[in-house]
DNA sequence: AAATGGGTTGACATTCAACTCAATAATATG
DNA sequence: CATATTATTGAGTTGAATGTCAACCCATTT
């Protein structure tokens, strides 16, 4: 399982929606060369939130691409921002190096919490 | 109890240490001029990792300085980067907006899991 | 008074992400 | 083929973050 890059991902789902660069570009507020560049990863993948734009466009969720960079919206990481007592878990989290196993253990419990 | 701002805290734990702006400047790698402007609040807390480098360099966590700039250190930022598991978690955290009491349980339960 | 050590200030510099713009190439269509 | 649409590429731009540099001030020591 071939690794996918960013690009080639974007690229695959705005083919499969029927959407040119162009329309892409413009629904979303950037130039269209622009969309061409991360398509053929000749630049990184664009800014959090304009992926989570590109998404709502092409109307799929913004999970998948957004894990592929690394990136955090910045709604996300601004609330994270604000609370110290998250700021705690992270760094316990990064101090025991959870495995995914374990994330997803605490994603499981997480939702228990309501 | 008056939120104490950056500059300020730094410059207590700084003088606590008997060090000067020039000695802890020289010994984390940035100007002089640079410690005395973040210390009087003239400028933004410095990046992440510098505070990193100006809590070793003085002896003390800089988990109490980092929690005041909602900034994570690029080691942290970038180990969540890698694991989309933990995205998908801090996805779910963030849709849910978990209190400051829910994250000190899901660090307890961070704790447990080893 | 001159030098020294410490601190402060204002203006400017550097770096990087995240784009835009202009030109060119490729591709589809009449 | 012709031409319109679409895609690609190189070069340039912009703003924010993160600092540096040079020139000061003030207090203490020599």
């Amino acid at each position: 399982m071939k690794n996918k890059t960013f690009g080639h991902t974007l690229k695959e789902i705005r083919r499969s929606k029927d959407v040119t660069q162009r329309q892409l570009a413009t629904a979303v507020g950037v130039d269209f060369s622009y969309i061409s560049k991360i398509e053929n990863d000749r630049m990184p993948p664009p800014a959090a939130d304009t992926i989570v734009k590109i998404c709502e466009v092409l109307g799929v969720p913004p999970d998948d691409l957004l894990a592929m960079t690394g990136k955090m919206p910045t709604q996300i990481k601004e609330a994270i921002s604000e609370k110290p007592a998250a700021q705690e878990f992270l760094r316990e989290a990064q101090n025991m190096t959870l495995t995914d196993d374990e994330w997803s253990i605490l994603t499981q419990q997480l939702k228990k919490l309501r």
